[in-house]
DNA sequence: ACCCAGGGTCATA
DNA sequence: TATGACCATGGG
């Protein structure tokens, strides 16, 4: 089992997923901040609240108060600290001229740009450029560390950029593939058992060498 | 009552 | 450089 294997395994299996529905490239920049270490439902109400009270623009926000910004992003949680995240990242794209100019960098000067801004990691900064700018970065999280550590693709603890750079040494660089495969990884994640080293019921069970997690 | 979720930063050793 | 504490709400 290597990585572009499992890629069309679960994409058979599964098939094609709807992943990171937003009606705006900046909606997407909006929840990927909102999204750190949170449900993604929770992530839906505060981003409703935004569209509600019609401030998801980067102008809107900065200039909307510190308290009114947190109330209406209370249900994402880590409401104080992601407040002011989003504050920085619009004040950003605010300075570059908008969303547009930001996005017309190259790649990595894109990626380094936003892990520039305090409240940016590399999986915030990825998911925007991979699902808001539409540019090949492959996102790693935790779930692409557990599935890849059970089926014994990845050894080791966890390491980002090494994930990332294995991904996109055996996948060649494509918008689509990478928006697919991350969102594959993350469904297959949540419906395998997170402790119990062999699942039953995974569709990977042929191949799974049983490897304590 | 506990565990965790589509992370990241900062302080400490 | 490598862990650990901390942030906070909502659902299982």
């Amino acid at each position: 089992m290597n990585v572009r294997d499992l890629y069309k395994r679960l994409l058979s299996y599964y098939g094609p997923q709807n992943w990171w529905p937003a009606e705006t490239p900046f909606e997407v920049v909006v929840g990927a901040i909102l999204t750190q270490n949170t449900a993604w439902r929770n992530v839906e109400k505060a981003i409703e609240n935004l569209k509600r009270e019609d401030i998801l623009d980067p102008a809107s926000i900065l200039e909307t108060p510190g308290d009114v910004l947190k109330e209406l992003i209370r249900p994402a949680g880590f409401y104080n600290q992601k407040a002011e995240r989003l504050k920085r990242v619009c004040q950003l794209i605010v300075e570059c001229g908008g969303l547009e100019e930001l996005f017309s960098r190259s790649l990595n000067e894109l990626r380094s740009t936003l892990l520039s801004v305090n409240g940016i990691g590399p999986e915030t900064a990825d998911a925007i450029i991979l699902y808001a700018a539409n540019k090949p970065t492959f996102v790693v999280d935790r779930y692409t560390h557990r599935v890849f550590t059970r089926l014994g693709i990845w050894k080791g603890g966890y390491d980002y950029e090494g994930i990332k750079k294995l991904v996109e040494t055996e996948i060649s660089p494509d918008v689509s593939t990478y928006q697919e495969f991350h969102a594959l990884l993350d469904e297959h994640a949540k419906r395998i058992c997170r402790k119990t080293p062999l699942c039953e019921s995974c569709p990977f069970k042929d191949v799974c060498p049983s490897v304590s997690f």
